[in-house]
DNA sequence: GACATGCTATTCAATATTGAATGACAACGT
DNA sequence: ACGTTGTCATTCAATATTGAATAGCATGTC
């Protein structure tokens, strides 16, 4: 007969698992670095595993522990996700929302909406959790999220706030130099800007049907706004949703031969209708999202 | 700035909202009442929210605290889940396995699948979680489940083990007394056993493309094990898988007419894989299920 | 009506927990 | 080589937390 441990354990391990020494984690979470220390032993001896092995250099997580992270970050998240959810009253708009959304979606577009938003509530305070993982509501790292795919979760509501259009795109200080490419050779004599680590989320880049590779480009990131930026400052071609590059003053080259879409929804768990700061924030985004992407007259498929 | 609150504090706060009483949320997680009433007022105090108005019957959760309960269910939910993934060392046959699946193939099915495999590894802690939920996996309620549709969700190992194929039986004692239907029309005058709340996952039943709905059955449950005991008892003609049919002696009618077939599929986190009492129970039930469903030779989607 | 039961509220002493302070040690920079 | 920095380990006194015990009250049963 065990009994379970103190979730106050749970807490330190899951510091302690994150920031690998009992220091750290005593800051983190506003504790001393003997009580970290004695609630892994505690833990340790709860458990009957051995969870870290101690060293100067911090402590080093164990096969066991490597095992339980998943969990633990469950658990952290949840706990964080009830502490945001109890931020304000229900019918007020006061308290936390977090926010998911791509790099370069919060800081071109999610960003000037909520600080717009927060003119009109200067109660809400809005997170921002940068991310290209399509499982953020349902690990509850996020209470709202924008999403370039159709979400299919069940328990959401979701609106699908408009249709980007991707293009490639130039700087006119770029193309002043070298002049636009109008076939997929030519492009190739370009300085392409493009992703760094193919991942199953990388959008396919193909032209003209035949798909590019990394090799093929000149200025390399995973970071969608570090890609942004080095087409912004004239460092060659890249991929650009058509709805930031417009308002960027940069070109388009090769329209006719790269011109994938993308659907924009936007999703929240379907409890939070009944909270009023969770509905202010879902409606502001809907409606910035459609006034910046949804320039297609195509009927929104759920509505709040 | 705010603090976030000590994790002991949601533990009783879970507690007391399962419970809706501080003395039973105490017994309930080995604690005393005056802990449990002073960790709801500190809780109370670092949120600034009335959780629960006291009275002399319990406590009554607020509209605010009500808006949490989903987020307390997720978080208690997480932290036995990380027990359970710490109950025992990765290269072992110990600790604990949770499984969900429906009442009925619970029962018939799975029980005795892992009541042969803890003769062999009686190190291993099973659970049997009896739900007709489809996302007990993605919240962590279970470790692996037994679902009659194919998982979609990310992050999972999934197997089809066999396709089961429904139909309408009875028991031959019933049938000395009514002889069997041979028409739609002719089974109205029988005793039929059905679903009693109309849910979404109930399954269509439909003969000769007429549908049938709760008004058509003399005998009405939502428990699939008790539809199945009245059918055994010679109650009526009912719904049951022909696997579990064919083992009860029960004899089908209307073959012609209704034979609905559904895929029965198994899942588990596939971070699981690293754990030996996962797989261990994962191909135990992967056995012993297809061996009870599998008797048509398609081939499994994925193998673990 | 008397008694049993079960709820929350409160008191107070015992125990558990905490963190400031210190020590040992290694790595790094000057 | 010396000083600085940052880690975990340990000690000890202060503080926080806990639960046994009790009180008050309402409900249900005989």
């Amino acid at each position: 007969m065990t009994t379970s441990p103190d979730w106050s354990l749970y807490r330190s391990f899951c510091a302690v698992l994150r920031e690998n020494s009992l220091s750290a984690a005593a800051r983190s979470i506003g504790l001393s670095q003997p009580t970290l220390s004695r609630h892994i032993m505690a833990l340790e001896h709860g458990l009957g595993l051995t969870l870290f092995t101690r060293s100067r250099d911090g402590l080093l997580p164990t096969a066991e522990a490597l095992a339980l992270r998943t969990e633990a970050e469950a658990l952290a998240s949840a706990a964080d996700a009830l502490l945001r959810a109890a931020s304000g009253p229900l019918s007020q708009n006061t308290g936390t929302v977090r926010i998911a959304t791509s790099e370069v979606v919060a800081a071109e577009v999610i960003a000037p909406i909520l600080a717009a938003l927060r003119l009109e509530q200067p109660g809400i305070v809005v997170e921002i959790a940068v991310s290209n993982r399509i499982d953020d509501l349902l690990r509850r790292d996020a209470d709202i999220a924008v999403r370039m795919t159709r979400p299919i979760q069940v328990g959401l509501v979701a609106k699908r706030v408009g249709v980007s259009e991707l293009g490639l795109y130039a700087h006119p200080d770029y193309l002043h130099g070298h002049p636009a490419p109008t076939t997929h050779p030519e492009l190739l004599n370009h300085a392409i800007i493009g992703f760094d680590t193919p991942m199953p989320y990388t959008r396919t880049f193909a032209i003209d049907g035949i798909a590019m590779t990394r090799e093929c480009f000149a200025i390399r990131s995973d970071s969608d706004m570090a890609q942004l930026a080095a087409i912004r400052a004239a460092g060659g071609i890249g991929v650009c949703h058509g709805s930031i590059a417009n308002r960027s003053c940069l070109q388009r080259v090769l329209s006719d031969s790269f011109k994938p879409t993308v659907e924009v929804w936007l999703a929240m768990h379907e409890d939070m209708r009944s909270t009023l700061r969770h509905r202010t924030v879902f409606d502001a985004l809907g409606t910035g999202l459609s006034a910046f992407f949804g320039n297609q007259p195509l009927p929104a498929s759920m509505e709040v």
